[in-house]
RNA sequence: GGUGGGGUGGCCGAGAGGCGAGGCAACGGCCUGCAAAGCCGUGUACACGGGUUCGAAUCCCGUUCCCACCUCCA
């Protein structure tokens, strides 16, 4: 099957075809830096690293630019409101974002511009505009410039909706606005604001409005026309449809494709910081570990909601362990030294659900099914079919970055010395029980088993001996 | 008012005219000294009412409920 996705603007599943071969570009929009992050965003800074590397694994080399928005009207607020300067807010929220990203493992972009890196090209574009007649300084003495939306008659194309069908904004204040839908290329500065939020412009001092940094770094990093523009659900409008009209109207082609995630949901509402429903990646984490919060969040199809209820966790858990027990006990049989060196494969099943529009669910379906054949392989000792199951279950999980082998995920189990202290004491442990199992002692076999238990230690009996591992 | 997306077995979650995706939970069995893990089996699931069809969860009509966006939002 042939790689296709959902397109936003033609509201489609489409083939997919880059724009140069071999090559994709990637634009997804990162955050706000006004606030802890919270599930909603992780969530969709996954997806996107779920198509990435699903584009690596099928051969393309991917450039991922993601975006800091480090300023905008809330910074500033909240930076005023904590009587601390607006960049330093940004930059430790920034950080927040970036922690929370690399303990889900999302790979990091190819690069990450800030808003405040680029107002000279944001300039660049505003002049374009208005020599193009699509914007205008307002019409009051603000010192904010305006996209006009009238001038552009393709105007709500990607959302489809037509302008004068739309609800007017009730606290809509026309200002010195042509059309009170007209949004800010650029905010005139005020009295009272940081000047270091203050920059010099041919239209008179201010900063960014909010969507005219995105139209500017892609062009930057990307060119006038690329791949694919992401991001979540929620920005489509406005924010994506202004990104979309501004850069168009300034004579670029913009995206071929327009990809959004769906939403969390918090037992049916969506997360957001105004409802006050959110949980952010921190309390998730302290829930369970790295991984199982990575296979939750990705496990649904991108586009649908996820919603997330108390207990969602720990149903993924399970279902991780049973992948990890799997690959755990095949690489105990196949590469008893650990030292194994191995070509991945993906059964064709598992290719063709994620070319058709990243059908995850689908995908997982397959691997689990893999993981079955491998534990019937496993029980009945046929070393090929469990060698077999478990290339193709590396496969499958590495292109979905859920890998239980990976070295990424054995955060906080302590160094390799403590790690090899506690393997000399449990094995003497097992070492005893296995004596008592011998003569049948299942007093002294099980006494011990418990205190393994209470330590954390689990232990398993099987045909071979018995194996032991961390309980988290 | 406009624009989208939905209602699938106890729960999550794919699918989209005929073959019961998958996971979790439950129950029964096998294995096990007992467990754990694993394997096998068990559910007459598609919001409701009509219709089209040899056949509908999937198509059509109607009803109903939910969610998102139209204002800052991943």
């Amino acid at each position: 099957m042939t790689l296709r996705f959902y397109d936003s603007a033609t509201a489609a599943v489409r083939d997919f075809t880059p724009l140069r071969e071999g090559r994709v570009s990637l634009y997804y929009c990162g955050a706000t830096v006004q606030g802890e992050p919270h599930i909603g965003h992780v969530r969709s800074a996954l997806a996107f690293d779920q198509l990435t590397r699903w584009l690596q694994t099928t051969g393309y080399e991917v450039t991922v630019v993601r975006n800091v928005t480090d300023i905008d009207d809330k910074i500033l607020v909240k930076a005023a409101e904590n009587g601390e300067p607006w960049w330093a807010l940004a930059y430790r929220f920034e950080q927040a974002f970036e922690d929370a990203y690399d303990a889900l493992g999302i790979l990091k972009p190819t690069y990450e511009p800030r808003a405040t890196g680029h107002i000279p090209e944001m300039h660049a574009l505003i002049a374009r505009l208005i020599e193009r007649g699509h914007a205008y300084p307002a019409l009051d003495d603000s010192g904010d410039v305006y996209f006009d939306v009238r001038s552009w008659a393709k105007y709500g194309s990607l959302t489809h909706q037509n302008i004068d069908d739309m609800q007017a904004a009730p606290d809509a204040d026309p200002r010195g606005k042509r059309d009170s839908r007209d949004f800010a290329l650029w905010k005139g500065y005020k009295d009272g604001e940081p000047e270091t939020a203050r920059w010099e412009s041919p239209w008179g001092a201010g900063r960014p409005g909010w969507h005219l940094e995105c139209s500017a770094m892609v062009t930057k990093y990307l060119g006038t026309e690329f791949d694919i523009h992401g991001g979540g659900l929620d920005l489509r409008f406005p924010h994506h449809e202004n990104e979309m009209a501004q850069s168009q109207a300034a004579g670029h082609g913009f995206a071929s494709f327009w990809m959004h995630n769906g939403m969390v949901t918090y037992e049916g509402e969506k997360m957001s910081k105004s409802i006050g429903n959110t949980i952010n990646p921190r309390e998730m984490l302290e829930l369970a570990r790295p991984l199982v919060v990575r296979y939750y969040l990705g496990q649904a199809h991108y586009r649908s909601v996820l919603d997330y209820r108390p207990g969602s966790l720990t149903e993924a858990a399970a279902a991780v362990e049973r992948i990890e027990t799997f690959a755990k006990a095949a690489l105990g049989l196949l590469f008893p030294g650990n030292d194994f060196g191995y070509i991945a494969t993906r059964p064709d099943a598992f290719r063709s659900a994620m070319d058709d529009d990243l059908n995850i669910p689908a995908a997982l379906a397959v691997l689990h099914e893999t993981v079955r054949a491998g534990n019937t392989a496993l029980a009945a000792g046929d070393a090929d079919a469990v060698q077999d199951a478990f290339l193709a279950v590396m496969g499958m999980t590495e292109a979905l970055g859920i890998n239980p082998l990976d070295a990424q995920w054995r955060q906080g189990s302590g160094s390799a010395a403590e790690l090899g202290a506690l393997d000399v004491l449990v094995a003497a442990q097992l070492e005893a029980r296995a004596r008592a199992r011998a003569e049948k002692n299942w007093a002294e076999s099980d006494r011990i088993r418990d205190l393994l238990a209470e330590a954390g230690v689990e232990v398993a009996d099987s045909a071979t001996g018995s194996t032991w591992s961390l309980k988290r």
